[in-house]
Formats: C-alpha cells, sequence, structure tokens
DNA sequence: AAATAAATTTAGGACTTCCGAAATCTCGAC
DNA sequence: GTCGAGATTTCGGAAGTCCTAAATTTATTT
C-alpha cells in the first residue's frame, strides 16, 4: 500500500474514527451500534476493528460502554474531515461541482489527498472557514470552531432565522434542499409547525424572491439555523 | 469498500493492468519479473495475481511466457493512465504543483477519482493533450496518440531536436532535469556523446539564454526528442 | 547431453476488513 | 431478584494482497 505520508492510516481506519468523532460529539461516546449504522457494516465487524484500535492507542474501549478517542485519535478524526470539507469546498468553488454531489467524491478522495494538496485547495479558494454545507472546516492545527445552532423547527412561529448549516450524506436530499433554496446563508422565517409529525411551512429567502414551502419535520429538523433580528 | 462507479477495481487491480500495458507497448509481452520490478513487490505475488486477472478475463497468460492484455484489460490501463495523466497536468496547471511531485499525488488520486471529476479538471486546464512530463493523454474513449519520439542520444553531434518527453518516475532527476532547462518543448543541440558511458555534452534553449551541460548517458537515454531543421 | 543459471510457479503464512451465527452481557420491567 | 429484549462480543470463515522459501521449468553454457 502506497502512503501517503510518514502518517499512513488505512481508509476504514479514518472512516471509523471520523464518525467516532462525531457521534461522541452528538452523545458523548459512541456505542457499537451506532458506529456499524453510520458505517452501514455489522456489528461484528465494528468490535474486531474498535479492538484493534484501541491497541494502536487511537481510541480506549469500555467493554459493552462504548468507545472515546484518545487525543492521537482525535487529531486523525480531525485531520480527515478537514481534508473532506477542504475537497467539498474547493469541488464546489473551484470546478462548479453542483453541492449534491461533492460529498460522494470527497469520501473517496480524503484518504488519499496528501496535506500539501489540501494546503493548496485550501488556499486557491482563500482558506474557507466551513464546507458548502455550513459545516466548519477544522484548521491544520487540529482545531476546529464548532458553531451552536438550532433546528430550524425550534423557531417560534413567526421568527426569523438563517441557515447556518444542512447534513450533507444524502445526495436527493440534499438536491431537494437546494430546489428549495434551503443552503446556508438564506434567510428563513418559520410560519407553522403542523403538530403530529404534520408538515413545517417556512418562507425562505427575502423580498420579493421569497416563497413558502412546505417540507416534512424530519427533514426540516436537519436544516440548522440561528435567530436573526 | 466503496466503489466509485460501476466499474470497480481496486487500487492494485489498476496498477498492475497500468504496468503491464506500459511493458507490453516497450517489449510486446509483459514477463511477471518486469511487472514485479515495476510494481516493486515479489514476483511470487505477481504470479497469484496474474492467475485472478487472468481469471476475470482482463489479460492472457502463458505460463513462463509473459502476459497480454484483452480488450478490457487495455481498456481499464487506458482509463487509468488518462486519470493519472489528467490529474498531474491539472495539478501542475491549476494548483502550481512542482512537475516533481505530481507523480506521485496522481499515483494515489487516479484510483479514487470519479469520471466525472476526470472530465472537470481536463475541461478546466483547456482538455490537453500532453501532461507536464510530455506522455500524451488517452481520450475519454480511449484513444492514446503515442508519439514515437528518439533518445537524445540518438541525435548526431551538432544536430538540433526538441525535448517532448521525459520520464517522470523519480522526484529527484526530474527536479534535476528542471533545474538544466530539459522540459518538454526546450530546444536543445547535441554536443557531444563521450564513448564508453562518458558524459553526454549538450546545448539546452536558445539564444542568449542557453547553455551548456553535461549529463550521464542513462540520463540522457531517457530524455526522449524529435529532431528540428 | 548434462550442469548451471535464471525465471516462474506453488505452498504455506500473515494481515486487514468484512460477514453471519452463536454466546454473553446489561439493564429495565416486573 | 429474575427475566428477557437488545446490545455487544466471540468464533469461524471469506476475499484480497502481500510475503518467504521451496519446487519447477526454461534457457544457456560447456
Amino acid at each position: 500500500m502506497e502512503s501517503r505520508a510518514p502518517e499512513a492510516y488505512t481508509a476504514p481506519v479514518e472512516n471509523y474514527l471520523k464518525v467516532i468523532y462525531e457521534i461522541e460529539r452528538a452523545s458523548g461516546a459512541a456505542a457499537t451500534t451506532d458506529i456499524a449504522q453510520r458505517l452501514e457494516i455489522a456489528p461484528a465487524s465494528v468490535s474486531g476493528m474498535v479492538r484493534r484500535l484501541a491497541d494502536q492507542g487511537l481510541l480506549e474501549h469500555e467493554r459493552y460502554r462504548g468507545v472515546k478517542l484518545t487525543e492521537e485519535g482525535r487529531r486523525v478524526a480531525l485531520r480527515t474531515i478537514r481534508r473532506h470539507r477542504v475537497i467539498e469546498s474547493y469541488l464546489t468553488r473551484a470546478l462548479g461541482y453542483p453541492w449534491d454531489l461533492v460529498h460522494d467524491e470527497a469520501e473517496r478522495l480524503e484518504h488519499a489527498a496528501s496535506d500539501e494538496l489540501i494546503d493548496r485547495m485550501a488556499a486557491a479558494i482563500g482558506e474557507p472557514t466551513v464546507d458548502p454545507h455550513g459545516a466548519p472546516i477544522p484548521t491544520r492545527e487540529g482545531e476546529i470552531d464548532e458553531q451552536s445552532h438550532i433546528a430550524l423547527t425550534d423557531l417560534e412561529p413567526g421568527e426569523h432565522g438563517r441557515v447556518v448549516r444542512v447534513s450533507d450524506d444524502d445526495a436527493a436530499r440534499l438536491r431537494y434542499l437546494g430546489e428549495l433554496g434551503l443552503r446556508p446563508g438564506a434567510a428563513v422565517v418559520l410560519i407553522e409547525c403542523a403538530p403530529y409529525g404534520g408538515p413545517v411551512t417556512v418562507r425562505v429567502g427575502a423580498g420579493a424572491k421569497s416563497a413558502e414551502c412546505h417540507i416534512g419535520p424530519a427533514l426540516a429538523a436537519d436544516v440548522r439555523v440561528e435567530r436573526t433580528e
């Protein structure tokens, strides 16, 4: 296997660390089942890999309790996330990629690109701090500015907000959000949240080109916003 | 393993096919030992892989006689070569990569990039027909224009030529050639070829900024030129 | 024609990453 | 406290890619 640098972790290892970082951030510790679900592999496979990663000092594992990354594991995870998001940003801004396709491409390139390439890409598009979906890009040094944001559905009816981030892992869903204008930066007003899983009504955009749309509550909860005014 | 497309060959498979294509072009058929040497792996490993590739219909193997690619094998090889060379060209022209570093980067990215990405890169830099080292880039359809060229050392003393291609697989050597100005397009005049493995004297460049240099015969033979005037 | 050298293949292992099936553990309900 | 559902781990196995060492085949030399 050609290594990319003195630092050579395999693609699966980088993927494990990446999703563990994200689960840990969301829930404190990453359970085997959650990891398996995110990676779309069998839980049994995760058990085996987790043991090896623990042996390598990338994470700590309490049996039946889940895993936590070590400093080194976190560093590798953040480096991988930086790669992913820089690549997504570059493909969008420099090569005109539609925003729903960049995720899959980045998912593969992130394991092959050198630090040199990532830095050149970042420089070429002006050192962006967030990717096309609004996710923050860790710095070369591994610092990440995890913004706090609320779900679109957390707004009160009538309240104004601005989209800061959407989840990027489903191309079709992203395309749909794009058609509705629900991209990072878009101004929104929550009109109504129908109860019992009913549709969420939102006004998207400002002024003359604004439009109302109705989306499901699960989708709406994945659109992260900040309050404005 | 995430696949890149309906067409999913592993990185090692693509590398085998690529070097087999090149050896076959140079010598008619690719011997196990040659393949092993180019891939820097043990000959025994090649035997095993060759059998699998033959089973998959990518090449034909006559025991103890070497291998030849099938139509399908050739197609995959040329697609991989196109990827490699488009990536090299893009890194050089769009991201300012020094020409001695692009080979290693492309060697990894060629297995991860989608056809879509390759096409966008090619379009972004104006559909180049040769890479930074002068090697021809196969078309999307798998056609390649293998130019005929002679070694620098095939020129007669006093004869003029133009560099069309240099070999790209050794970064340090490439950097050296670059310092001497021996890049594709450079005008050269062969001054003298000392006998018995002696140095080759060449005038590089035209007019006032031309300079004479002395290089070893092995290096000189790897600088491919065409006659001018 | 036999001996030697070189190229090639086979045999037996190692490592990584995945799987399904079976065993084990945890924790809340009763 | 026990039970069972659900989560987790262990076990045995497969595929891919590589290795070294030993056996075999081909080519060359004498």
